[in-house]
DNA sequence: CCGGCAATCAATCAGTTGATGGAGAGACGA
DNA sequence: TCGTCTCTCCATCAACTGATTGATTGCCGG
């Protein structure tokens, strides 16, 4: 099939990036549950053993794909620049991040669930799960924090509660079946509107 | 536990409880990908071969645990009556049930997240769950629809929408490390101060 | 040409896991 | 008392599953 030769070269980095693609794609298909080395091996093209030589055990694996969905994340981040932008400019800038990450499909954000639920009860997971979810978290506040300060945001503002309130609704919006953009666009609508100062620059005329 | 010695009367509805509570508990320990007929058997005090004999299949397992936390679920909303009230009253209460089903520890909520992931590929789950996710949301739906009817409420509020960030920002108040009930407080007062309107219009009303 | 290393695979191990068949124990009505 | 029904367990199976072993292939430096 491959018109390309057998590139056997130094692709342990390329084998690696395979297992960990091959594994979040089952993960999607199946969760956790579902995932058997030998089905990654299989997708992969490789021998159960090769699998083994490469990740050394199913709890390696695990890791390995929590780290491959944090650099994951993490390109996705970096990949618009929000120097001079306005907080409402940035939160919007954060939906459209979230948008374009649903619209290339699903799996990202499922496998992203699936390893919430395991890093409850797995510590290795959850050490890697934690600083990604708390810089999350942490972005989304600084921002609310940003806009209460200069009144484009409500002066009521709890900042870290609201950035929960915010992740949770995005979230939330997948739950739900049916047009998964268009529920998250009409939450997206919904979260600008809690957050916005409804009074925006009106100095003197506190309760 | 039951201080009564054998009673080996018509309990088939008794041993499927206890089963669905031990499977409940078990899931919450280790989730679906851990969860053992072996181990639930051994929880329950009875035989592998007894177990299938209640339940014919893990399947069926997985089914009677949905539907015993619907059940659950239920139960807690018919505890308290929601006549006569305001709409944000009402907001309050969904509040205080949310906050007396995590206080009452966490397990049914993440059996609800487990189950949550496992009906997006087990259709027969999902027909157990969609109903109950639906029926929570229609809920709040109303009761935001209610608010913003009687001017309590925001004029530009999505009840569709706000339901979801409601629910999420209750749900995401969990997924993170600390004092559950006290972030919970945090987000369900700052879900409170999102919908309300801020510029209420018969001034003055207030007692 | 040779020893060493990276990568791969076929074959297999040892333990797990969901499920079943048949038998036994107790209760209950006839 | 006997047959029957319900509930239970012992013993066991077949398939699976993560992991290992020992050997093979091809490339590179010396």
């Amino acid at each position: 099939m491959t018109a390309a030769p057998e590139p056997t070269r130094r692709d342990t980095d390329h084998r690696r990036i395979e297992i960990a693609a091959a594994a979040r794609a089952l993960i999607a298909e199946r969760g956790f549950e579902g995932l058997r080395t030998r089905d990654i091996a299989e997708r992969v093209g490789i021998n159960i053993a090769t699998l083994h030589y490469h990740v050394p055990s199913k709890e390696a694996l695990v890791e390995l794909v929590a780290q491959s969905l944090r650099d994951a994340f993490k390109a996705q981040y970096l990949r618009r620049p929000r120097d001079g932008l306005s907080a409402l400019e940035v939160l919007r800038l954060e939906f459209a991040d979230f948008r374009e990450t649903i619209a290339d499909g699903a799996e990202p954000f499922i496998v992203l669930s699936e390893l919430s639920e395991r890093a409850r009860r797995d510590p290795r997971i959850a050490d890697i799960m934690r600083p990604m979810q708390a810089f999350w978290h942490g972005q989304i506040a600084e921002i609310l924090a940003r806009g209460r300060a200069d009144g484009s945001f409500r002066a009521d503002l709890d900042p870290a509660a609201a950035a929960a309130m915010v992740i949770g609704g995005m979230i939330a919006s997948q739950r739900s079946p049916g047009d998964s953009l268009a529920s998250f666009d009409r939450v997206a609508s919904e979260l600008e509107r809690a957050v916005k100062n409804p009074t925006p620059q009106d100095p003197g005329l506190l309760p």
